[in-house]
DNA sequence: GGGTCGGACTGAACGCCGTTCACAATCAAC
DNA sequence: GTTGATTGTGAACGGCGTTCAGTCCGACCC
């Protein structure tokens, strides 16, 4: 906070970026405000990040690969089935343990298609080819039915990607316990492919 | 962008927002565009609507009632399994035929979730309350089973809006034909009810 | 007619915002 | 010691949502 200058200021920026993201929201996210928190003038903002937009896609490039991190112990799972639950809930996971780096990701945005370049999404990507790859191993192992894989994990994705989005976004029933919810819907995912 | 006035004036004002909505995304509308393009001051949209939010929350019980309005045809539909699929198919071409309103429902909310009021999403319920109740009457005839109608309702809701939020948000592959992966998410849908 | 009242409407003003840019400070290289 | 680049500053610009003192104008009563 104080009068830290060059690498160390850029990191504090994207440091204060997030901070103010998870308690504002990206669209009540003010450059003032991240300059006034990490003590330096507006002008300096722009000396280490284009835009607001660029500062907005380094949050995003940064939640994407914890994304692909929480994958990684998954990928040890050895029987498919069980492996793509694992996926799954990594997934999930990731959303309900930083809701914050998983509205900049995937819910912030859409307010805006096409403001955050796509290489910021390309690291992300690789779940789903994970998903791909243990979709295809189910099925030749005719554990599950899988006519198109890439098309099967989209769907997978969406899936999780919907209902995590009405629960973060409060269109559940308040009610309803969220990891039941999710239960339900890995379980439903996995027999959406069942032979 | 005459002189209109009163309830006329009100309803101008609305068409305004829903345009510009559709133009710019709610962000980069502005009150001063709308007040130009209807033709009025700025302070006098504060007459009809208390506030930028207020005016968006008109704008979501608008939609609302359009989106009832598509599940009606599809209630007629005999056998419960194509009713399902048949209120698929109506929620999935009201956000297609209508991107600028379903990303004014569902989409552009989650970045500030709780700022439109939950009333403004009653109308829309009644939407779950049809797929729920199409859900007994296939579990009661054996075609599908369904342990939880209402937690399938959502199911059904949450896999159809990940998979258009994919696409409006131009999250899935360019060369992906939308209609082709409508198609497939309806299919797995159905699948993941299936005894 | 004159007078008054109330709702419709205005637009300047307030304090925010993202972004720019002329300027100052610092420091390595010569 | 001078130069040049790098780093940092903060006032200024145009735009934003919102407010509010003030203007307009038709309706009503005397």
């Amino acid at each position: 906070m104080a009068t830290t200058t060059g690498a160390d200021l850029r990191r504090a920026i994207l440091d204060a970026a997030r901070a103010g993201v998870a308690e504002h929201g990206y669209a009540n996210l003010s450059m003032r405000q991240i300059a006034r928190s990490v003590g330096c003038s507006v002008g300096t903002i722009y000396l280490y990040y284009a835009s607001k937009d660029a500062l907005y896609a380094a949050l995003v490039d940064e939640a994407a690969g914890r994304l692909v991190d929480a994958y990684a112990e998954a990928r040890a799972v050895a029987d498919p089935v069980a492996r793509l639950e694992a996926f799954c809930r990594s997934y999930v996971r990731f959303a309900m343990d930083h809701p914050e780096l998983y509205k900049v990701m995937y819910l912030e945005l859409t307010a805006d298609p096409g403001e955050v370049p796509p290489e910021a999404y390309r690291r992300a990507r690789t779940t789903l080819d994970d998903t791909a790859a243990v979709l295809a191993e189910a099925d030749a192992r005719g554990a599950l039915r899988v006519a198109n894989v890439k098309e099967g994990a989209l769907f997978v994705w969406a899936a999780l990607h919907g209902m995590l989005s009405l629960i973060l976004a409060r269109q559940t029933d308040p009610k309803a316990d969220p990891e039941r919810l999710i239960d339900l819907t890995v379980r439903h995912i996995v027999d959406a492919f069942r032979p």
